[in-house]
DNA sequence: GTAAAAGTCAAGCGACCGTTTGACTTCCCT
DNA sequence: AGGGAAGTCAAACGGTCGCTTGACTTTTAC
């Protein structure tokens, strides 16, 4: 009973902090890291101000702290969808695999596309702590690279480096743009088959 | 000789209106029109605050015309080139005519780079006014479509508009990316020879 | 020559920003 | 029972924001 009563307790605490990383992710998804005010987090977390100041230090650590998440969540997502691929994989299972946490954020919206979007714009306008996760993010690449040599043997892998780039780049541009939520209302398996060919055509490269 | 002072005279404010925009354009494309002040424009261009209110009535509108000139010349650069292409022109080719105005401003960096940062963040953030050139952006996708027919009859019409949408997003990632900044430190023929392929394979498919 | 028009400028307006403060409540520990 | 830690809150801080004002200079028009 007292036992439980202190947790009730923590988790008062604790709810706070998670709305605001709710409302904060939700703000950076829609307006990115300059147009989120500490106002506006804290009346859709339903907290007052200085809670931010209490639970995260500052309005840019609580970017900092959300944005990572995001990301943490995202590259490991698909580090695990690369590692279940198969040392002979094909050019269209390697970007099935590529692209698999984009599509499923485009299938479900809401929140999870809200991550994606975050995710797109560390992209754009890199928060300043995201060199944590760059090994993640090296460990993504070079397990695609693998694949994408594998199939493309007679390709210079500058140029490979390259494909995965802008691979990478074209999903997250469909986070962002418009395109992104009008593909939430599509059903998932129309979305997947557009997107992976093209997906595809972008690794092989074409003549 | 009155002429001539009569023009010196106007071109003092005209430069002082050049210089606003200038400096609007370079900030818009380094942080998008949420990270931009009065102040820092101004500052830029070597203007007193009220300047702006007095050429352009406030902050928000000088943004406006700024992305609105900026993107209104990118469209008139793509619909040249695509209005160049042939009836039977290749993927290829098309990809080429596609991604040109993209590529020589990647090549030649600068304010070239930054009418396509601010271009590309209309994909992502529309201004309020950017209706007014609907029509020029839905001829440029017209063009590009009916290529992409005549190359691919048997693909549906909804697939081939969201490969065009993939390959536009695909060219403003590298505008906004830090990828664009390092590709201009590349030779331009380099960079047509990864980039050409990557989009024509996008346009084509791949199973 | 002279009055109107065009343009520039320093100063200041109210509004909103991120952050801090100190009082207050609630719960844990002994 | 009572000291203390955890958490919440209204209020206020200094600073920056976009924008306006009114004085001032320069150019234009007649």
């Amino acid at each position: 009973m007292r036992q439980e009563k202190t947790d009730l307790r923590r988790e008062a605490g604790q709810r706070t902090r998670d709305d605001l990383l709710t409302a904060a992710l939700g703000l950076l998804a829609e307006r990115g890291q300059e147009g989120v005010t500490l106002r506006e987090i804290t009346q859709n977390a339903g907290a007052n101000v200085a809670a931010v100041s209490y639970h995260f230090g500052s309005l840019k650590a609580l970017c900092e702290v959300t944005i990572e998440h995001a990301l943490e969540r995202y590259l490991d997502a698909q580090i695990r969808e690369l590692d279940a691929l198969a040392e002979t994989a094909t050019l269209s299972e390697l970007a099935e695999a590529f692209a698999r946490p984009m599509m499923n954020a485009l299938a479900a919206g809401g929140r999870e596309l809200a991550v994606m979007r975050t995710v797109a714009r560390v992209g754009i306008d890199p928060p300043e702590g995201w060199e944590r996760l760059y090994g993640k993010f090296e460990q993504a690449r070079q397990r695609a690279l693998r694949v994408l040599a594998t199939n493309l043997p007679e390709v210079d892998e500058r140029e490979l480096v390259f494909r995965v780039r802008c691979a990478a780049g074209m999903l997250n541009w469909l986070a962002l743009a418009p395109i992104g939520t009008e593909l939430a209302a599509e059903p998932a398996d129309r979305v997947e088959r557009m997107l992976i060919p093209v997906v595809t055509g972008a690794f092989r490269g074409a003549r």
